[in-house]
DNA sequence: CAGTGATTTGCTCGCGCGTGCAAGAGTTTT
DNA sequence: AAAACTCTTGCACGCGCGAGCAAATCACTG
């Protein structure tokens, strides 16, 4: 059997037709559509079965507008050279769709101020704004909130200090300080930190925790260096640079990056421009656990953030049934692997 | 100076108010919003004026419900294992949002099918659903057409024979048989095809008219292997169980892989598992020129497909001036490293 | 300054559905 | 069987804006 009334499919249907074939009021057939809605268990089939004959489905653009509720998050990201964000995409609108939201995807990398990109959203009503990208500085934060009509702007991955977003993260204090704990228990003492971009309140954490927690221990502050992207080709220019002229493993034996991205281009420095062993003659270690971390070419030792129970938490923001204290303290997992 | 009226904001500020405001109706406000619409300079520079004041801009929904026109695109993708659908996203949503269209992006790789995401975007009025991904078969676009009011479908990097979507991609012969050729002139002579999901009909393309060419040339057929997804890790597991227990490079002297995301997991396991060398033992082509096929460990012969010339192709598809001729003869270019 | 054409402005009606209430139908209680 | 419920249904009104036309205004010409 093939659908019925195949003709009428040009024709916008709307409830009103499905009303009338199925001898209802158009505000029940809208209520059949409602999972919880007071409407009788006949009537429903009677409307649903009028529904699939006609084709029938709600408009979600005229329920938003009547509603004054979208159903929609607004992603923006700037960060598109580091591949973890490829994986946050699949993650995020995987759980966001099976809760019902869908995804509006804003690449910010043009924009001089997210503020624009935030203004967009907010003409499309989005339920929340989603900020996953690492080039927000928290001042266009503040600029940014003038774009109203967001209700909820919420920075993923990443704290800020600004009062008026809600920031969902793992704790990256914690997380640091386990990376570090397992640097000093392997016996590594010449630490390089290979940091992101100086805007980003996220490497200040980590790049922080880090450098406070080899002081306390070994009253000394390791050398730092930082690039303008999480790219790994950044990354591996960077180390180039950095060693130029140098033999590398007696200055370093560890080289502690931001994230997977940075570690990547580090790693190839390291083997392929400067010839030596990882980890033999230096270390690397990560965050974030990208797949190319698990490849049998890198085996990074890194820190895997729980994504999932982030995204879930993110659905819990939106529905407004949200921990607020938990925010911001989700645990992680260190991996260990062969490149420290 | 911080902005007037700051206290009115959390009220929604219609086009009436700013009317009111300017003196003029209402109409007019909207006009003012609208590049080519007939106004005169005064009085836009008077609603402005006032719109600025109050804070107002056009709301995107009740614009798109009255008139039918959503400004945007849903990118229907189901491959995030593949780094390239990273940089396809950046630049199929920069060059969307500069033509002003927005981006919905859906996960389709929990779906069974891509219907159900279709009707979806079809519910939110999109004007255009582009399917990214790997998954999709023509049976399953065909069910999927069932979905309607989503005015165009298109498949984008990829060939498509339904003749209900509108496919955007590079020559996959031209670029395929260019391959060929350089992999013959380059002395190779027992090459073995790795390619990607069967459903694809892309990967029939290139596979089927490499082994074509093949033929042609030397009479004889290439073998060749296939993974589920185009997964690097998959690849790799591939690799390693097809050449087990045997001396791989007397086999083969080059894999010509459907596209990166494979050939980063062939060259991983041929230097990683099988101890052999690039290109000395085994080479390796790819197609897509994604980043990692530029970086200094992987340096992978490929094809990079004109995506910025294919995206500009899609937004003409979406403006409707779109020469549909040429929307799937992209030439790309050959990109020449020491992979092969 | 009346007459003509070009431009600008206002307006009616409708896009498809949600909210909240009141009327209707159905069920239980005494 | 009437009263007292509960559940279900219908409806007026509104969400903010757009298409298309009619009225109003403007810019010239002779």
């Amino acid at each position: 059997m093939r659908e019925p009334d195949v003709d009428k499919r040009d024709e916008t249907v709307t409830a009103d037709d499905v009303a009338k074939r199925a001898g209802v009021s158009r505000w029940t057939v809208n209520r059949a559509f409602k999972k919880d809605a007071s409407i009788s268990q006949k009537s429903r089939e009677k409307v649903m079965g009028a529904a699939k004959q006609l084709g029938y489905v709600p408009d979600l653009l005229a329920s938003s507008l009547a509603s004054d509720r979208s159903n929609m998050v607004c992603l923006l990201i700037d960060d598109f050279a580091n591949p973890h964000k490829l994986v946050m995409l699949e993650r995020l609108t995987r759980f966001l769709r099976k809760n019902g939201w869908d995804t509006l995807l804003v690449n910010t990398s043009d924009e001089e101020d997210t503020s624009a990109a935030l203004l967009n959203a907010s003409q499309r009503r989005v339920d929340a704004a989603v900020l996953i990208g690492s080039q927000f500085t928290d001042r266009s934060l503040a600029t940014a909130l003038g774009a109203r009509r967001v209700r909820k702007l919420i920075v993923f991955a990443r704290t800020s200090e600004n009062p008026n977003t809600i920031s969902i993260c793992c704790d990256d204090r914690a997380a640091m300080n386990e990376i570090a704990n397992y640097i000093i228990g392997k016996g590594y003492r010449r630490p390089l930190f290979l940091a992101g971009p100086q805007t980003s309140s996220a490497h200040l954490g980590r790049k922080e925790t880090f450098l406070t927690k080899w002081h306390d221990t070994f009253s000394t502050t390791p050398e730092f260096i930082s690039v303008a992207r999480y790219d790994p080709q950044l990354a591996y220019d960077r180390i180039v640079s950095h060693f130029a002229g140098r033999t590398a493993q007696e200055i370093t034996d560890v080289i502690v990056c931001e994230n997977d991205a940075l570690a990547l281009g580090a790693m190839d420095a390291i083997r392929t421009e400067m010839g030596l062993r990882v980890p033999q003659d230096i270390a690397v270690t990560g965050f974030d656990d990208i797949p190319q971390a698990d490849s049998a070419n890198y085996r990074i030792t890194t820190y895997r953030q729980p994504l999932s129970a982030m995204a879930e938490g993110l659905v819990q923001v939106l529905k407004g049934t949200a921990d607020s204290d938990q925010l911001c303290h989700f645990i992680g997992k260190l991996v260990e692997r062969e490149s420290a």
